[in-house]
DNA sequence: AGCACGCCGACT
DNA sequence: GTCGGCGTGCTC
């Protein structure tokens, strides 16, 4: 009946039924499906091309991903396109990419379309194109220094391994010279005329890497993305990426979809490093991302670390994965003659401590000082103190909207949450019971600079952590600081553990690090072990020797034996073993159902729901864990609940999660409930 | 996700 | 008498 309707309809004007053509258009909306329009032939309405699109009342911006020659829809119901827009049009790669990532992270599609593209290509209204600069003169490239036998021996494996997809895993401790092997890698890539990809986690944390690539490839038209690029920045270097006028990309994870047509090589640096990981929205892991594009574009791949992720580690050496990464490893320090730092622990149940630092320690920050030289003492956490607390009534100050405590702050006096951001005054008296001997337990890096201040009343003493360099420009200042030799201790939390060589700095005192030890989450220990090696690189690398200092009420722990002796294959094997036994990745493969409610049991009770699928008997193979509270049970007034999956195969799991997604749509929940699904979830 | 419609409580 | 809460439903 509608059909003859649209017949006679058509029939008035017979050109329209060959003007218009139907296209499949992704939207960003969790929906797991795309959306049919009519657009008139006269502009090509290509698949790749951004189009506008009326959407229930609004407008908005969609890819066109199909062009299908029916539409479930009769054509009466469909709508006509807006405006195809004309360009970038978006290549087939950058397709499959998407794709992938969809039905991998159990995306909706047009999701994963739109937030991945810069955000002036998914409004309506782009940003204002500044005039590009003129190019600059070019700089003389800087010369390549004399590499050691060991970069040599990886740099010829790898080129021996030719242009396909080849993952290799290069290992190699901090000042080995990774990053030389990189630039050599680069200049093969541009010399056979290919582009190249280089993410690296924490772009502001590293800004002389883009300065040594700039220097080293001035010709190359290098362009950075990372978030904290202006909109207008980020689309440009975008489209020249995407035009192949850039010839190298240095960025964050979300570089990671930057369309490259003549990809020939990726490099993904401190691949263990977590900020690889998306944690809201889709959850992509931009390192294994990064390893399906390789495989996809049919193009080499490196993974560096000095401590590799145990996945990546065992892809590289363990016989179950038949060696899928060729493992190329640094051993010596290539920067110079210096040796790798000498490690000790200093056993806390026999030393006395003095604010949380223990003689040993104190005596050779003295030395340090005496020498010119300069210390580091890493605390991993900022603040005053972690909590104020009442000796009368027990009061402690915790967060009125999450399960965590208040952090003293004292350069402004202020109780803040770590987690959700509310901040309050400190309290001059209990709030419960009114008594004034309220004290605050425990120590943070601003608790500790105080107190060396005290100490070493002659020292300059600087502190490196979020609350001071809180932005890319504060932080590279503070670099500059330190490099200039400004500072004689530095205090600083896992921010000073990057990417940063400084020449004076000879002593690392490592306090509270044994918290980590004994963590819920089984990667707790990976990631203690990550930053304790990065931070004891820090020691020692000019020619004056470096010494690490570990206090510790457990130095028998095997991890601290492991760091003493740097020695991350006997850790990762140890880890392996264990993950092996408990059957944890990567010796099987797992996803994460999680939800939020103002309840606690409004949370459990829909993830309840999910687990009691019926039709979960037809997959044997998944294992289905008790819905419970997450460890941060209550975050910003929200309750939080998880479900672990686990199964020993990838693609049993995929198949399960897709339908199971579907069935979890289905739930009826109360209107504030949120949920999500995590694939290979890295924090339980 | 937005953005409407729609039906029940305190106020210019 | 209305403004506005969020429950429900739809978007080609």
């Amino acid at each position: 009946m509608q059909r003859n309707c649209l017949f006679i309809v058509i029939s008035d004007n017979a050109d329209l039924t060959h003007s218009l053509t139907i296209v499949r258009v992704a939207l960003d909306v969790p929906l797991h499906r795309c959306f049919d329009y009519l657009a008139p032939e006269a502009t090509p309405a290509d698949v790749g091309r951004r189009v506008r699109v009326p959407f229930g009342r609004r407008s908005v911006i969609g890819v066109i991903v199909e062009l299908p020659e029916h539409s479930d829809f009769l054509p009466a119901q469909l709508k006509p396109v807006e405006e195809i827009l004309p360009e970038p049009v978006l290549p087939a790669a950058w397709f499959r990419l998407a794709r992938f990532c969809a039905s991998y992270y159990q995306a909706p599609l047009g999701e994963v379309m739109l937030s991945t593209l810069p955000a002036g290509l998914r409004r309506i209204a782009p940003p204002k194109a500044r005039q590009p600069k003129p190019p600059k003169t070019l700089p003389q490239p800087s010369p390549s220094p004399e590499l050691t036998q060991e970069q040599v021996v990886a740099l010829e494996t790898i080129r021996a391994g030719g242009t396909g997809f080849q993952p290799y895993l290069l290992f190699g401790v901090t000042g080995s010279g990774k990053t030389e092997v990189y630039l050599q890698l680069l200049a093969d890539v541009l010399q056979a005329g290919g582009q190249a990809l280089l993410l690296v986690p924490e772009i502001n944390l590293t800004p002389q890497l883009e300065g040594r690539i700039a220097a080293r490839f001035p010709a190359a038209g290098m362009v950075s993305l990372h978030s904290e690029l202006t909109e207008a920045a980020r689309l440009r270097n975008w489209k020249a990426a995407a035009s192949g006028s850039a010839r190298i990309v240095l960025g964050t994870r979300l570089a990671v979809f930057t369309p490259m047509p003549d990809l020939a090589l990726i490099i993904v640096d401190e691949e263990h490093d977590p900020s690889f990981k998306q944690q809201d929205g889709m959850r992509y892991s931009a390192r294994d991302v990064a390893v399906f594009r390789a495989h996809d574009g049919k193009v080499p791949i490196v993974l560096g670390s000095a401590t590799p992720s145990l996945e990546s580690w065992a892809n590289a050496t363990a016989p179950e994965m038949r060696n899928r990464y060729k493992l190329l490893t640094l051993k010596a320090r290539a920067v110079d003659q210096s040796r790798l730092p000498a490690v000790q622990r200093i056993d806390l149940r026999r030393e006395k401590t003095e604010e949380g630092l223990s003689g040993i320690l104190l005596e050779a920050i003295e030395k340090r000082l005496a020498r010119g030289e300069q210390s580091l003492v890493f605390l991993n956490r900022r603040g005053y103190a972690p909590v104020l607390a009442c000796t009368a009534c027990g009061w402690i100050s915790n967060c009125k909207r999450c399960a965590a405590n208040l952090v003293l702050h004292m350069a402004d006096k202020r109780l803040r949450c770590h987690h959700c951001g509310f901040e309050q005054r400190v309290p001059r008296t209990c709030p419960t019971c009114g008594n004034q001997d309220i004290h605050p337990f425990g120590r943070g890096t601003q608790r500790l600079e105080e107190y060396l201040a005290e100490k070493f009343p002659k020292a300059r003493i600087l502190r490196a952590d979020r609350d001071v360099a809180k932005s890319r420009k504060q932080w590279e200042a503070l670099v500059e600081k330190i490099h200039a030799g400004e500072a004689d201790i530095l205090v600083g939390t896992q921010m000073l553990a990057k990417g940063h060589d400084f020449p004076k700095l000879t002593l690392v005192g490592v306090v509270g690090a044994d918290a980590a030890l004994f963590a819920a989450d089984c990667r707790a220990p990976e990631r203690l072990f990550a930053q304790l090696m990065q931070v004891a690189g820090r020691a020692g690398r000019a020619a004056l020797p470096g010494e690490v200092l570990i206090q510790t009420q457990y130095p028998d722990h095997p991890l601290y034996a492991a760091i003493v002796a740097h020695d991350y294959a006997a850790f990762a094997a140890t880890q392996l073993a264990e993950r092996k036994m408990a059957g944890f990745p990567p010796y099987s493969y797992q996803a994460m159902l999680r939800a939020e409610a103002p309840q606690m049991a409004d949370a459990i009770a829909f993830l309840a729901t999910a687990r009691a699928w019926p039709e979960i008997e037809h997959y044997p193979a998944i294992t289905l864990y008790d819905a419970v509270p997450m460890r941060m049970a209550r975050l910003a007034n929200l309750e939080r609940g998880q479900l672990l999956i686990e199964c020993a195969s990838r693609p049993a799991l995929q198949a399960f999660l897709s339908v199971w997604r579907e069935a979890i749509e289905g739930i009826k929940a109360p209107s504030r409930l949120r949920w999500h699904l995590e694939v290979d979830p890295l924090e339980f």
